[in-house]
DNA sequence: CAGGATATAGACAGATCTGTCTGTTTAGTC
DNA sequence: GACTAAACAGACAGATCTGTCTATATCCTG
């Protein structure tokens, strides 16, 4: 069986990572915060890069999940789920801790294309691009990876907008967007 | 007269923050690259903080400068100037030591909505989103502002997708979804 | 040339951060 | 109850970082 701690460890500093940055957050909060030693923690993590790894990867698993089941529980037709992606993404930015991505924020902070932890971010990212490529692949686009590049530069400016300059409705403008996208995409 | 010194530290820090990020950037790194002494930095600026906003505030009057200046070089029509915005984009992106948006990756660093980095930050956006207000209102478009947000939100979009997925065509990828708008637009 | 502002090098304090080590305690299993 | 593995607290080393201080040097200006 997998470590209960080692869970409660990637959890916690999920939360620290995602609401202060990479940096700005210490090792000794986060151990403080989950109350497990600094032993246990280095006894399944080789360094704070890795325990950094290992939260990424939880949070890719966890968020393209939500974000899928979101998608798909609130549409059904291909055209309406390509466009539930944005009502989910305004799900999200109205969460009271709404802290930006936290693959964007990695990669501004690990910011060498080679880090492990910028293209983990990157990995992420073709994921959800893909994600998107076999919605608009399903519903018949005439070039599903075209429009699905589209659709995702539209959900990642949104997430920016929403951040970076505290535009609350982002999500909205890009789906008013998106449809029209959608539209000239006979979709 | 204003001191050169300043100046030069603060280009040097511009650099420097830019392609390593604020907080894995030292003052010490930033002093020995600049040859200024330590007690000039402090002399200039209370804190590293002070020297962030005016290394942001230098970056965004040099961006937006050399934004609206390429985009109204590039083309004079109103709707090719907004098609231009994305070739702008690309001639960033395509900059060898491209490093993403100082801003973008200040507010990931700066996460507290109301620190003055993040503030800062969320400024340049406005302004930025502004401008492209500017020209889609002198492009007559029906819902100037409307529009503007949706271009600005192609524009974010591939600011990500080019730094963080690594996508060398993004700016390309927005232009044409950006002819879509516009088409809709009436513009 | 004299005086005042500005810049210099470099030591220093104090905080903080990652990662290691030790010795003890807890918990599960045979 | 004994053995083993895991987690514990907490001290510690070593690096690094911001910001301060001092004493010297340079440069502009009157």
């Amino acid at each position: 069986m997998a470590s209960g701690k080692r869970d409660h460890l990637v959890d916690t500093a999920l939360g620290l990572f995602s609401r202060h940055g990479y940096h700005a957050m210490g090792i000794d909060r986060i151990l403080a915060e989950s109350g497990v030693a600094k032993m246990t923690l280095y006894n399944h993590f080789k360094s704070k890069d890795e325990l950094i790894l290992a939260v990424l990867r939880r949070r890719d698993e966890r968020f393209r999940n939500w974000f899928m089941r979101t998608v798909e529980r609130r549409a059904k037709a291909p055209r309406d789920r390509l466009l539930a992606i944005f009502d989910a993404l305004g799900e999200w930015f109205a969460e009271r801790d709404f802290s930006g991505c936290m693959f964007i924020n990695a990669s501004a902070e690990f910011a060498e294309r080679d880090d492990p932890i910028h293209a983990s971010s990157a990995e992420h990212k073709r994921l959800v691009l893909g994600y998107i490529g076999e919605l608009t692949a399903a519903a018949g686009a005439e070039n599903p990876d075209e429009l699905a590049r589209q659709l995702f530069l539209l959900g990642e400016g949104a997430i920016v907008a929403a951040y970076v300059a505290d535009q609350a409705d982002a999500a909205k403008q890009a789906r008013k967007a998106a449809e029209i996208l959608l539209d000239h995409a006979g979709v």
